[in-house]
DNA sequence: AGCATCAGATGATATAGGTCAATTCCCTGT
DNA sequence: ACAGGGAATTGACCTATATCATCTGATGCT
């Protein structure tokens, strides 16, 4: 099990300005109040540190304030299987609740801040409001949405569609934090690029490389700039994907 | 949009063999009638009809009585992908939650009776009945559960492994049904498996051959009989896959 | 019944991406 | 500041699966 973590200076879902994406805009402010009395911010994380294990009882599930979180699970033959990533605003988790168990590890790609919201008390919650519950199953077929795109992206694209795709995701799910969505920085390694994927470390580096070549993208490390952004666009032809 | 449909005698959630597995156990017997009042029964439908197309206004959710759906999408450049089969005791029409519209289509593989459960007045039912959107949350984390265990499959696997986990997935939710895990009738084409599995017709056809010759499966058209589950398994080594 | 169409099987060949190996360059920890 | 190890890149080669083509036997339509 994970290691106590500090809690971070009082804070709350008013204040927060992920609120609009992770709480209903619907709520009313009596109910906000609610919801904030259960939600334990904070929780500010190293890289590299994990969240919540696969096996762990399902006990929450957790928005991110800042930073970035993978989720993998490991086969039953040992290798490792990443499944997401998250970026701020975005709500992660979900894959407890059929089981009450995580199918998934959870860790930090870097330092992070996360809110913890408590399952137990949010379905009791939900039942005097179901403006909440039904924002979460909102969410949840969202996830729905994102891995069947990705489910598409796997058994019918190639290499280069592949990680363009991701690519615009990334760039998208940014822009919609109001942050650049042509330069900004991978949080995750090329390893969790390919595992996610499914491709190998060397044939992301190489469509990293064509693309830099072809004037598509400008990268260092994990520095990112998107050069041309339309032609990669047309280039991973699901464009709305992920 | 799809014809009006002819509805079956009349029945209910009571006495239907399903119930265990659409709907919450612990939900009271007058409870259960106000959702039964809901419910639309019935709805026989012959094969290769539609139950709903992407871009449709989402309303409702579907529960599989008999036959057998596939649910796909028409990707950016016009060709399909087979995003998931549901059988008897499934629901299937997650998809449309989030933003109000299918972002799947959906077609009777075979003659089946499905049930169509309408979202709005079932959320108005959920405000008073919380173990029955919990229960449906829980329904939603198996379709992510099964969904990234198809991720898995796709990105790491090789296509006899994938043809077998299909088989195992198809033979096991049968089993939950009470039908036999090991003789059934495949509802779909070899083309809906290669489309599902990311492969051509040919490889799977080749695969179905191979297992064939290697006494794992005997296979006529559709019809299947699995003889060595077991060694199967054991070639599709992501068991609990699907 | 008979033809047309489609689903499935199988063979020959091509290729995208995997595998293995070597090299460079960060980053981390001491 | 330096050493060591891991992350990333690049090249050479190989293999699993796609592609293309042909054939057979169902299935469905007139």
């Amino acid at each position: 099990m994970r290691s106590p973590q500090l809690m971070i200076k009082p804070n709350n879902c008013h204040s927060c300005r992920m609120s609009a994406l992770c709480l209903p805009l619907a709520l009313h402010t009596s109910d906000l109040d609610k919801l904030d009395n259960v939600i334990q911010r904070g929780k500010p994380m190293q890289k590299n540190q994990s969240v919540f294990y696969a096996g762990d009882t399902f006990t929450s599930v957790y928005a991110i304030r800042s930073g970035a979180v993978k989720s993998y699970c490991i086969t039953d033959d040992g290798t490792e299987q990443v499944t997401g990533f998250y970026l701020p605003g975005e709500i992660f988790g979900w894959d407890g609740i059929a089981t009450s168990k995580h199918s998934n590890h959870a860790v930090t790609l870097e330092t992070s801040a996360l809110c913890e919201i408590p399952f137990a008390q949010f379905e009791r919650l939900g039942a005097t409001m179901p403006m909440l519950q039904q924002h979460f199953m909102r969410l949840m077929s969202k996830e729905i949405s994102t891995d069947q795109a990705l489910i598409t992206l796997l058994s019918k694209n190639s290499a280069e569609e592949r990680v363009a795709s991701l690519l615009l995701s990334l760039s998208k799910r940014l822009k919609s934090q109001q942050l650049s969505a042509t330069k900004f920085r991978l949080p995750m390694s090329r390893a969790d690029i390919g595992n996610y994927l499914g491709l190998t470390v060397e044939t992301v580096s190489r469509v990293f490389s064509r693309f830099q070549s072809f004037d598509l993208i400008y990268c260092e490390r994990k520095e990112i700039e998107i050069i041309n952004l339309q032609r990669l666009s047309s280039l991973a032809h699901n464009a709305e994907c992920l």
